[in-house]
DNA sequence: ATGACGATTTACT
DNA sequence: GTAAATCGTCATA
């Protein structure tokens, strides 16, 4: 046995396909505990606990980037299977994480909200320190929003469809056990006010008591 | 070609 | 609490 050899995650902890092929509510909830699991090209691993989600319903919902099917080369990995990345780059500097859930040609997604980091933290300080700050962060500041897991944990639209079943630079594992539903706050999602109705629906679901959510008590 | 807009984060009052 | 940063994307022309 090759004791030096990096301790990687075995295989079958890997979520498959089929898990990611149900309805995007469902996946929201089910992703709370389990692991995100980002694989360096210089083979560091930077990973978190997911501690905050958001359900997006494709093309009856005003808030998704699917709404009314609209379908670009933006969002073209959001008609992809379950399972696959769906990575896209708002306000003219953060990318955001999203899970594709159900079968092919329904754009349904997860957003990854926030984490709360496990593995690779120092990797993770030194990604979000970038310019501006000079004092380190707060452990809770790492991956509190979608935009700072993506910074925190080097993902950018290079990663933007890929199958998260089988690529080594990204994945989630299964958490020790499914977080009880007394320990879930449902609310309604953040930063979408121009979707009208849509945006009161409570698609929002997170840890109550984890410091490492975007927001509490809204 | 042009203009308006973000599934956000940060700094500042 | 408010506002700036910053630019790819999309609808309109």
């Amino acid at each position: 046995m090759n004791l030096t050899a990096p301790c990687l995650l075995p295989e079958v902890a890997r979520l498959p396909t089929s898990w990611f092929a149900r309805s995007p509510r469902e996946v929201a909830v089910d992703l709370l505990g389990c692991s995100l699991v980002r694989v360096r090209d210089d083979g560091a691993i930077l990973r978190g606990t997911i501690v905050e989600t958001e359900a997006y319903l494709g093309p009856r919902d005003r808030a998704a980037h699917s709404f009314g099917g609209r379908r670009t080369s933006r969002n073209e990995s959001m008609y992809a299977r379950g399972g696959t990345a769906y990575v896209y780059f708002t306000y003219g500097m953060h990318f955001c994480f999203n899970v594709v859930c159900g079968e092919i040609d329904d754009p349904v997604a997860v957003l990854i909200r926030a984490l709360e980091p496990t593995h690779g933290i120092a990797d993770m300080r030194a990604a979000r320190l970038s310019r501006r700050r000079a004092a380190p962060l707060q452990a809770s500041d790492l991956c509190s929003g979608p935009g700072k897991i993506c910074q925190a944990l080097q993902i950018d639209r290079s990663l933007d469809g890929i199958d998260l079943s089988s690529d080594p630079r990204l994945f989630v594992t299964p958490g020790a056990q499914q977080p009880g539903t007394s320990h879930i706050t449902n609310a309604a999602r953040v930063g979408v006010d121009y979707a009208g109705e849509w945006a009161k629906r409570k698609l929002r679901w997170y840890l109550t008591q984890s410091p490492h959510v975007s927001r509490r008590g809204c």
